[in-house]
DNA sequence: GGCGCCCGGATTGTCGACAATTCTATCCAC
DNA sequence: GTGGATAGAATTGTCGACAATCCGGGCGCC
C-alpha cells in the first residue's frame, strides 16, 4: 500500500466547501495518473477509505467512475486495481488522439481570433526558450498548453473531453517520445507550422499541419517501443 | 414516473448468473437509449431501486456510471436526470464520430480479410433489398451492423469503445437523417463506394470514402435541425 | 399585493453492518 | 513430496438508517 498522504485540499484549487464524493474521486484521480499508485496495483476499498478519511461507499462510486474513465480496472468479487495501459494500446490512443486534433486543428481554424493567435505565439515563443536551454519537462507542460489552447479555440467539448480522457491514460508514455535525442528541435518546428496554418486560417492546411505533427508523434513512438522490445 | 416494468431479465442476451449491480447499469442504460426514459426525465434512486428490486446503493453505481458515460446528469444534492443533447452537441458528436471512423476505415482497410469483405458486401446486398422496399429503420439497422463490421475489422478498441458511447449518446438523432428523402438511395452509393476502396485495399481511398459518407450524414443532420428551428 | 422567512416533505450523501465471495495457507491422503 | 480439500482471513456486494440538503408552500411584515 502506498503510504502517501492526502490531505483533505493539499494546496488545491478551492472548490466548494468540498464535497466529500468529488473530493474521493479527484484524489485518487490524481494520485493514479501522478503515477502514485503503479499500474497493476490493487485498491482496496477499505484501505483507501481509510486514506481518504471516507467511507467506503465514496471510494466505491470514485472507483465506479475511475473504471469508466479507463483509469481503473474492476473484476467482479475480485476488486479494482490500476489499468495498465499496453504499448499496443497506447499507440491506438495516440493514433485516436491524431484524428481528433486533427477535428479540433480544423476548427481552430474557421474560430481564430487575434488573443487566441498571439496566446499560441507567446506559447511558441517560450518553447522556443525551453528547447534551447535543454529543458525537456518544462517543454512538455508547454506543449500541453499549447494543444490546449487549440482545444478551447476549437471550441468542440466533446472531442476534448475524450482528448482530456485519452491523456491520463496515456500519460505515462509522454517522456518516451520527448526524450528522443533531436526530438524537441523537430517538434517545435511542427509547432511552428501547425501557427502558421492557424494564422493564415486555412483549415486544410492547419489539419494537414496538425496530423503531420501528431503522426511525428505517433511513429518515434513506435520506434520508442519496438526498440526497447528488444534492447 | 415511467412505469414501464423491468423483468429481472427481460430477454436478454445470457450474462453470468446476472451481476445485480451489472443488471442494473444495462437495465438503466437500455432504458435511457431506447428512449422509456425522456430526456431531462428526473431519475430519483429511491424509485428506480423499486423498479429495479435493488437497492439505492446498487441504483447510485449504475447513475454514476452513466453520468460518466455522458448518458446522464448529477447535480450534487439535485440528484440525476436524463442528459439532454442538444442540436449542437449532436453536431459535434457526429463530427467526432466522422474523424473516427476515417481512422477505422484507414486501418480496416489494411486489415482487410476475405471473409471481412464477404461480410460487407452480404450487408451491402441486404440494404439494397431494404432501399428499394422502402424500410429506413431496417434499412437503419444495416447502416449499424455495417459500421460495426468496419470497427472490429479495424481491431482498434479504443476507438470502438469511443464510438459505441458516441452512438449511444446521439442515437435520439438518427431518424432526422435517415428519414429525409432520397437520404437512403444515396447513403446506399456511398456505403457502396466504401466497400469498394476497402476490397482494393487502399487505405487513403477507404479512409476518404468514409468521410465522404459521413460528413454527408453530417450536412443532412446540420440542414435537418436548421429546417425545424424556422419551421 | 409583494417580499422574505420559516417550516415540512422529499431526496440525496454517507456511513457501518452483514452476507457472499475469493484468496491463502494448512493439513491430510496417497 | 504432490495434489486436493478445507478452514479461516481478507475483501467485495448490498442493504437500510440517519444526517444533510434542497424544494415548495404558507405565514407574517411592510
Amino acid at each position: 500500500m502506498t503510504t502517501l498522504g492526502f490531505k483533505p485540499s493539499p494546496v488545491g484549487s478551492a472548490q466548494a466547501p468540498t464535497d466529500g464524493s468529488l473530493v474521493a474521486y479527484r484524489s485518487l484521480r490524481e494520485a493514479i495518473v501522478d503515477g502514485r499508485f503503479h499500474p497493476n496495483e490493487r485498491l482496496v476499498e477499505a484501505d483507501l477509505a481509510k486514506l481518504l478519511g471516507a467511507g467506503r461507499t465514496t471510494v466505491r462510486a470514485a472507483l465506479v467512475r475511475l473504471e469508466q474513465e479507463g483509469l481503473v480496472e474492476r473484476e467482479p468479487n475480485r476488486g479494482a486495481r490500476v489499468r495498465r495501459v499496453s504499448d499496443r494500446e497506447a499507440l491506438e490512443i495516440e493514433e485516436v488522439r491524431v484524428s481528433l486534433e486533427q477535428l479540433m486543428a480544423r476548427h481552430a481554424a474557421l474560430n481564430l481570433t487575434p488573443e487566441a493567435l498571439a496566446d499560441l505565439r507567446a506559447i511558441l515563443q517560450e518553447m522556443t526558450v525551453h528547447v534551447e536551454s535543454g529543458d525537456p519537462v518544462g517543454y512538455s507542460e508547454l506543449n500541453a498548453r499549447f494543444h490546449s489552447r487549440i482545444w478551447t479555440l476549437a471550441d468542440l467539448g466533446v472531442a476534448e473531453r475524450m482528448l482530456v480522457n485519452l491523456k491520463s491514460q496515456s500519460i505515462r508514455f509522454q517522456f518516451r517520445t520527448i526524450l528522443q535525442p533531436g526530438r524537441p528541435e523537430r517538434s517545435l518546428r511542427e509547432h511552428a507550422r501547425i501557427v502558421e496554418a492557424l494564422a493564415s486560417r486555412d483549415a486544410d492546411a492547419s489539419e494537414t499541419a496538425m496530423r503531420d505533427h501528431l503522426s511525428q508523434v505517433v511513429a518515434t513512438l513506435k520506434s520508442a517501443i519496438a526498440r526497447q522490445a528488444t534492447p
